[in-house]
DNA sequence: ACTTAATTTTATCTTTTGGTAAAATATATC
DNA sequence: GATATATTTTACCAAAAGATAAAATTAAGT
């Protein structure tokens, strides 16, 4: 991962995992509680999960949930099969538990807009913290487009009560915006969807950018270029 | 497919394949030429073909390339897989097929930007031919996303060298108009890159604007005020 | 109606793949 | 250093999947 100097102080990568991990609606992992005797997440339990989970992201992301399969993902982990599937019982497991790592980050910065602060600022720093998340997690995104692409099988019940419903407080905030006239009159629901595909677009379809422009999200220059040129556009779309 | 009025004359589906398929640059198939002795494209012939890749655009849709089955397909197409297989002699071939078609209709809008109007008329137009693809042919769409998304491992030449070429040609035009002052100083790939990313977005990410609204693009009311939208924020963003 | 060619079905083969069993090795604890 | 526990490897299995062969059926041309 590219380390870049921070855009804000609200930044993606300072996040803990507890800020994370609170009220995520995936089924949590039954993890064997500690109480039952076996020491979990000892050194190198750590280490090989990370290893698999990074491995099987990259491959879930190249051939999807189905496409991929356990032979690719052990090969990339550099460990046997049968050794990956101690750690995750099962392909799904694995699947699974790579979209719960994603889907923590992904939905943090929506939770963030804030009515109290004005929208220029808030949208503004909203899309840094997407395109910040794509330029940081291109894979994991792509896992998380593969998933929806594919009519997500897996996450749809994700999709229609916990992001659902904060996608709705978060058009209220904007409606406010705009009801005090901060903002055009917008679609809260279309001007996020826009955002969305805006900034998620250059870590899901990073090849064709790649091919067209010889590219990509790690080239810092190319990073700034590009957050600001969305910026640029989206906000003199949107502001009054 | 939904039939809808349409937008303008220029539209996608009263395209002959002949216009369609000029210099398209995907290896044709062999085509077995008919001078050869073998007649083809009996009733049943083009009837067939038609099926399976009907077919194979629905199950390559949600399950990728290499996670599709010749079985799934076959039994959505309603013929026995060997069957199938007659028709086209693989599964790679089959992908190709259904990429082949989807590629005609995908790239033609962009070529169509036309200097010598105003780029109001022009982009706006454009805007509406994306989306009106993205109306008619969702599973398309994600065929096509779900190719670009796993790193364009079929479509990779073609996007180097074709789609290359036509956009560079479509940034000139771009930067023209900007020279002309009659557009903002925008960069003309992440404008076209925008317009992508957005209107591809409403059948690539279906699900998930599903979930959220409860609509789709097949809702007339919905596409209409998804196109105006859209339009009204990005054509506000770059027109002076 | 008869013959030829096109289409479809049945049976089968091989490879790949997710997953298991059990033995072997390494690691930690006393 | 012995013992228990955790980790890794080897060998394997059953189901799924891409593909082929050849027989059976249907349609077309005369």
């Amino acid at each position: 991962m590219i380390p870049l100097p921070p855009i804000a102080d609200r930044t993606l990568e300072n996040m803990t995992p507890m800020t994370l991990n609170q009220g995520f609606p995936l089924p949590a992992e039954p993890d064997a509680d500690r109480a039952g005797g076996k020491r979990r997440d000892s050194r190198i339990q750590v280490r090989n999960r990370e290893k698999i989970l990074d491995a099987a992201t990259e491959i879930f992301s190249m051939y999807g949930r189905r496409g991929a399969t356990l032979d690719q993902i052990a090969e990339k982990a550099a460990m046997s099969k049968p050794n990956l599937l101690y750690y995750f019982p099962s392909k799904e497991e694995l699947y699974l538990a790579v979209l719960r790592d994603i889907l923590e980050i992904w939905l943090q910065p929506l939770k963030e807009l804030d009515e109290r602060e004005s929208p220029e600022r808030e949208i503004s720093a909203y899309i840094d913290q997407k395109i910040r998340f794509s330029q940081l997690y291109p894979t994991a995104s792509r896992v998380f487009a593969n998933e929806i692409v594919a009519g997500a099988p897996v996450l749809k019940p994700v999709l229609d009560s916990y992001l659902r419903d904060i996608v709705k407080k978060k058009a209220r905030v904007i409606r406010k915006w705009v009801k005090r006239g901060e903002l055009a009159d917008v679609d809260p629901y279309h001007l996020i969807m826009m955002i969305w595909a805006v900034t998620q677009h250059y870590a899901d379809f990073a090849v064709q950018i790649d091919s067209l422009l010889g590219k990509s999200l790690d080239d810092g220059r190319f990073y700034n270029q590009t957050r600001k040129h969305i910026k640029r556009i989206l906000m003199r779309g949107i502001l009054k």
